[in-house]
RNA sequence: GCUCGUAUGGCGAAAUUGGUAGACGCGAUAGACUCAAAAUCUGUUUUCUAUAUAGAAGUUUCGGUUCAAGUCCGAAUACGAGCACCA
């Protein structure tokens, strides 16, 4: 069969029929499928994007054969950088490789027979669509959601570009990898931290894959906190200055002993003349912006920080002094840009503490063991000591009167921990020579001791000493003592100590830093013996009754920096007027087009490519008819993508962006489909964006989605991302044209887990195009009879074909319908309706292959125009079935039964079944299960 | 570091609610057709033991629940993705 022209005829025919055409208004019911434009590349059409279109049109296709009236949009993203960067290369305008690219990209997906509705085709970058969205940008502004702001921007010097933090992620300029560094600009920028409780709540709304929702929710970043002031002395006397942070763990302030503001704090500015050593602040401030956000926040990078001279803080629940330090490890731009640092309770805080020697306060015991009445207290340590020349642990072996422990003792009156344990390790193994190397925090624990018939809490402390020397004394033991000292392995401590006290005590040594989990609090007056949540409670509750402080939520997600320094986006549609200021062009003024010039560069001091063509800049104010000059940033990427969806469903549409009856038929994309590196940013901005909308009465639903799919990449044959420089790239039309666009619809529909990344495969390729050569020969093989050879086969596989295609399994779609075709070769006949099953329910994966085959036999109407097969659930189940029989849970046999055959009969035979019968025999039957029409299972003693 | 995900033959993978693990495809291999090759068709193909009937082991590892675990629970390891000094 001429793959290439009977694809060709069927492609025209869709086309001049105008079969996937949606209509506006439709009685059906509406059905709107949406996969993600592309952004016309130079280098045209990639298998990856033949992977989502191809599963989105046999979804599509099918749900047509439904009923549905489905609208199965597509069109260009085609504003960006690299259309921008090729023009001022070959001095043209950017428009006409758009043009060019588009008219490629448009070729080759047709060629695919992907069921697009091509009337309601536009591109991003045309004048009637940037219109609208340069009319919605006016409206983000009017209503207080677009204003101009000073911001300390991330700079890519190569693109001469600004980056919103999501574009310089890991602070590198994601389009050309350059290293960002910081630049002070003004920008437009767009108040989506305002939605940031809602586009969380929003998600609850849709259907999102959890693992989506997942990520939107970890990009917005919530946090439930505290604010808590700390007033300020200044040379020793309590002034009206305050210093405002956020935390967490507002429960450990007992334990804050100082303070961290961030290099930019205002506060620094403000009290520069008190504080004593401000050159050097002045230095540390210079030191910490010379650095990018990246590096700042490169977590393998020692903490840095100066103490601020002349000035402290002072803790609000207990009025003790805490020193206060400027440092890069806190950022102005999350919670008040000002710590308060609890080492003892927080990694971060404890590296700095300890680089700096603050003093570290222990204010949350971790307990062990379990509590019990009548318990009494004492003050414990336990003794690990680590002989590096050996590398082994000096312990204890009670043998059968408890096992191996490491050196514990009771803390005498009078005694410190360290007195404590030097004495007990002298007394129970005679060394002497030690060298502390660090104390542990303490530990709650509860135990019962055997020998006194008791039950204790101790405070245990736990320290850490290695060997100096081999140095031996006499031991001092009690006769009850039995023990022998050993040197053990670290092997052997994690299996032989059990002692949960022990344990825990020898994890914190070989992990040492910050307690960060949970127990009781200590040191804490009014929150001692409280948990981690009741604790950071009933300090919100007594810094809110004070006056000190109260609760605060907190988000890391940012306002949208709406600015970039480029000509190929969309104009911002603003003028300035020395007079009026800011003023928006009028909306009957819209679009504000781009000039028509082939010559431009990018300036080097970060200004648009716009700002030189004075033409176009040197405007009237449309509010005092002034001089005024046109704002020559111009939008995002994300601009245009944050709102196509709803183009679609009213593209041709002069006087809004869609009307109100389009906007209310179709409603939100019941399926939309993208990469998974879109699931936060694009996301989340058209999400943002259409709330909005919604919120001022534009759209009739505040979630523009419902469910949100993403497929996997296509990998090259090296399981590697293709790219030219690995040459691994394969070019759809290259095998096209080799194997023809269905096996590579099939071979894509069929290469894997939809949601996962697969290795492009030649030899599985040529496998479906072999399964699609056995379709075609099955017309070799019809009679004349009526109805279906096999009704449970045929049943069997319309459930699961139908099922599959929309839970997105494509891969076992292909594989029972090669189940079904291998059934069809065993009869020695087929009848129409067999094949016509067939060609229907492959038809949505290979199209054009089964309308021909379905033509040339004269099996019914165009499949496209047919209805999707039904089937029986009664009929899905074959007459006699094969069941495994299991004894004691091992398959030992199988019989054939009748379908619901009675129970009692299944398992007789089941028992005289030949090998089965050698299972049982001698046996005892102690139970039986049988599963209808599954399995079988006796139990037998 | 945190969050999430994944782990099944030589390979890509199936197994919808716990119910005959490895469907389907690739590759390999034996055979048929052919002068020959290609194409096509028919076997075999998780591993081990065995001539076979059959038996044992087996879904990363360890432990648990269950008549029954790839599937559920707990822990560990590896790989992948996202976030990353977020207080």
């Amino acid at each position: 069969m001429d793959c290439k022209k009977i694809e060709k005829k069927w492609q025209d025919i869709w086309d001049s029929k105008e079969v996937f055409k949606a209509i506006t208004g439709s009685e059906k019911p509406k059905y709107y499928i949406l996969v993600e434009f592309p952004y016309p590349s130079g280098s045209g059409l990639h298998v990856g994007h033949v992977r989502s279109y191809t599963a989105l049109d046999a979804y599509a296709r099918c749900m047509r054969m439904k009923g549905y009236n489905v609208l199965f949009p597509m069109g260009w993203d085609a504003f960006g950088a690299p259309a921008e960067q090729y023009a001022i290369k070959n001095h043209i305008h950017p428009s006409v490789a758009v043009k060019e690219n588009i008219k490629t990209f448009k070729n080759q997906i047709k060629s695919l027979g992907i069921s697009f509705d091509w009337s309601r085709e536009f591109a991003t970058t045309d004048p009637e669509y940037y219109k609208w969205t340069q009319w919605q940008f006016l409206k983000f502004y009017e209503n207080g959601m677009a204003y101009k702001a000073k911001k300390d921007i991330n700079w890519c010097p190569n693109c001469k570009m600004g980056l919103s933090n999501e574009d310089a992620a890991g602070g590198v300029c994601e389009r050309c990898g350059t290293k960002v560094v910081q630049k002070e600009k003004e920008q437009w920028m767009l108040r989506m931290s305002d939605y940031s409780e809602s586009l969380i709540e929003g998600l609850k709304d849709t259907h999102f894959a959890d693992k989506i929702k997942l990520g939107q929710i970890n990009w917005i970043g919530k946090s439930v906190g505290a604010e808590v002031n700390f007033k300020v002395k200044i040379d020793g006397i309590p002034s009206d200055e305050v210093i405002t942070v956020y935390t967490t763990r507002c429960d450990t302030l007992f334990g804050a002993t100082f303070m961290v503001l961030a290099p930019e704090h205002p506060l620094l500015e403000k009290l520069s003349n008190k504080i004593k050593n401000i050159d050097e602040v002045r230095d540390y401030q210079k030191y910490a912006k010379e650095k990018s956000t990246f590096e700042r926040t490169e977590l393998t990078k020692e903490k840095t920080g100066v103490k601020l001279q002349g000035i402290v803080g002072i803790n609000p629940v207990n009025g003790e002094d805490v020193e206060i330090w400027i440092g890069d490890y806190v950022m102005m731009g999350y919670g008040t840009g000002a710590i308060m640092a609890v080492p003892a309770h927080d990694t971060r805080d404890y590296e700095f503490a300890q680089k700096y020697n603050i003093p570290i306060i222990q204010v949350l015991e971790e307990t062990t063991g379990t509590p019990a009445d009548n318990e009494f207290k004492k003050n414990s340590i336990v003794a690990v000591v680590y002989d590096p020349k050996k590398d082994k642990y000096l312990t204890i072996n009670w043998h059968n009167l408890g096992g191996r422990l490491f050196i514990g003792g009771t803390i005498k009156d009078g005694e410190t921990p360290l007195e404590c344990a030097i004495r007990e390790i002298k007394e129970e193994t005679g060394y002497t020579d030690l060298k502390l190397e660090y104390i542990t925090p303490l530990i709650n624990h509860h135990y019962y001791a055997y020998n006194k018939d008791k039950y204790f809490n101790i405070n245990s402390t736990g320290l850490y000493f290695t060997l100096n020397s081999e140095t031996l004394e006499d031991t001092n033991l009690d006769d009850d003592e039995k023990f022998t000292v050993e040197w053990v392995s670290k092997d052997e401590v994690l299996q032989d100590i059990t002692d949960e006290l022990h344990k825990k005590t020898f994890e914190y040594i070989m992990t040492p830093g910050a307690m960060v989990g949970d127990g009781i609090h200590i040191n804490s007056g009014f929150l001692d013996g409280l948990n981690k949540e009741d604790a950071i409670n009933k300090m919100i509750e007594f810094l809110e009754s004070k006056g000190l402080g109260k609760r605060q939520v907190n988000y890391r997600l940012q306002d949208w920096i709406f600015s970039r320094q480029r000509f190929w986006g969309e104009p911002i549609p603003l003028v300035y007027c020395e007079h009026c200021g800011w003023v928006p062009v009028p909306y009957d003024e819209l679009p504000v087009l781009l000039p028509d010039v082939a010559e431009y560069e990018p300036t080097d001091d970060g200004e648009s490519p716009l700002a030189k063509i004075e033409s176009w800049v040197n405007t009237k104010c449309p509010k005092c008819g002034g001089k005024a000059r046109r704002e020559t940033d111009t939008m995002p990427n994300w601009a245009g993508s944050s709102w196509y969806f709803l183009r679609y469903m009213d593209p041709r549409n002069d006087k809004c962006f869609a009307s109100p009856e389009a906007l209310k038929y179709w409603g939100k994309v019941d399926w939309y489909n993208g990469g998974m590196e879109h699931t936060t940013r694009h996301l989340l901005y058209a999400r943002f964006w259409n709330q909005f909308l919604y919120n001022i009465g534009l759209v009739p639903n505040s979630e523009p989605i419902d469910i949100r799919v993403s497929h996997g990449m296509i990998l090259g044959s090296n399981n590697e991302k293709m790219s030219k420089s690995k040459g691994n790239v394969v070019n759809p039309d290259d095998i096209v044209r080799e194997y023809g666009a269905d096996t590579l619809r099939v071979y894509e529909m069929f290469i894997g887990d939809y949601e996962k990344d697969a290795a492009w495969s030649v030899e599985s390729l040529r496998g479906c195009k072999r399964f699609l050569d056995r379709v075609e020969r099955l017309q070799n093989k019809l009679n004349d009879q009526k109805g279906y050879s096999d009704e449970a086969i045929a049943n069997k596989t319309i459930k699961k074909v139908t099922y599959d295609l929309a839970n997105m399994k494509y891969n076992t779609v292909v594989s029972s319908l090669m189940i079904l075709t291998g059934a069809y070769e065993k009869l020695p006949s087929i009848t129409k309706d067999d094949y016509r099953l067939l060609l229907v329910l492959l038809n949505p994966i290979a199209p054009h292959i089964t309308e021909e085959l379905n033509e040339a036999n004269n099996l019914g109407d165009l499949i496209c125009n047919s209805s999707w097969p039904t089937y029986d659930e009664e009929k899905t189940i074959d007459d006699k079935i094969t069941i495994g029989v299991q004894v004691n849970g091992k398959l030992r046999g199988s019989i054939e039964i009748e379908k619901d055959e009675e129970e009692e009969s299944v398992l007789n035979k089941a028992k005289t079944s030949e090998n089965v019968v050698k299972h049982l025999e001698g046996k005892e039957i102690i139970k039986t299960i049988v599963v209808p029409n599954k399995i079988v299972n006796i139990v037998v003693k």
